[in-house]
DNA sequence: ACCTGAACACCGTTCAAGT
DNA sequence: ACCTGAACACCGTTCAAGT
């Protein structure tokens, strides 16, 4: 049981992120993916169960992958602050799957949004509610960012700092 | 010239409008669009270039209606938080395709986007960049719970009041 | 001037058939 | 056990043809 996937799951998850990170989620079909993998789009389907199955999977690697960025960065705010936003910009496609699409929390590993909860508690040092407010500004400065909806002359290093002062 | 737009150009706009809002982004195909007007999907191309003109319509659309609710709304900043998420929570659909899809500026009416932003710096009562910084923690907030990726026991009220806090 | 059917290049998914 | 072609019900869009 468990998570005992076969070797060709596991390529597929591994070919689906480099698609997604190429072509982002729009170009993340089964036809593209199976193409990249030398196979016909349903034989996939001897593997997963479906495409939400493989978007989970990418939602549980960038939860992780995201985790260990947070855990590792500097340990004021401000650098943990500026690694969420680094690491974000950087993979926009794998940041939407993994924080804009609802979860798919049937088929995600148990614990692991949990986890990372606790880890913004813990480096927000207060209650719930105020991680939530903290994690909600974070969100929705790289997600208008990413979608491109701040004015082009918008200085948005200036604007990062306006919001950790907020934080303090 | 400018927008003397046909009337059937207006009631796709209007049929677009209500399609989006029972079916969702995923839901407003032009075939489906087409159906609902009685006309088969190529017609509509007489009448629009293309579904990402009808996509910024509905933006400017939106644009307009927030920031009519926003600027009739309680004058103190906590009314008009809690506008925006009574608007943005009640028209989860058209706050998407507002305020999370790139906007397709070279479509929009001139002058709209600015409008908006500076009835924000208006409200917030600062530079620029804390109301964009504002405006992030707003749309965050909104966006990860019109996406569901709060927790279930989690208590949004208490989020939004302790996010208030943050902006005084 | 407006609407249509047929077509093109796409989707996710199912299923009988092959090895 | 794994892979395939054909098919189904969808997409956005183009275009020649009808009125």
């Amino acid at each position: 049981m468990a998570n005992a996937h076969g070797p060709t799951r596991e390529r597929i998850t591994q070919e689906a992120l480099l698609l997604l990170q190429e072509k982002g989620s729009a170009g993340l079909s089964m036809r593209a993916l199976a193409d990249r993998m030398h196979m016909k789009a349903p034989s996939l389907y001897k593997h997963i169960e479906s495409r939400d199955e493989i978007i989970a999977d990418l939602q549980a690697l960038g939860i992780s992958r995201f985790a260990e960025v947070i855990r590792t960065s500097g340990k004021t705010k401000r650098a943990k602050a500026l690694a969420y936003r680094k690491w974000a910009t950087a993979n926009p496609h794998l940041y939407e799957i993994t924080f804009r699409t609802p979860l798919l929390r049937k088929r995600l590993p148990l614990g692991l949004e949990e986890g990372v909860t606790s880890m913004i508690i813990q480096i927000t040092g207060k209650d719930h509610e105020h991680a939530r407010a903290v994690w909600a500004l974070m969100h929705g400065l790289v997600d208008l960012e990413n979608a491109g909806r701040f004015p082009e002359n918008a200085n948005l290093d200036k604007t990062w700092n306006r919001a950790i002062q907020m934080l303090e």
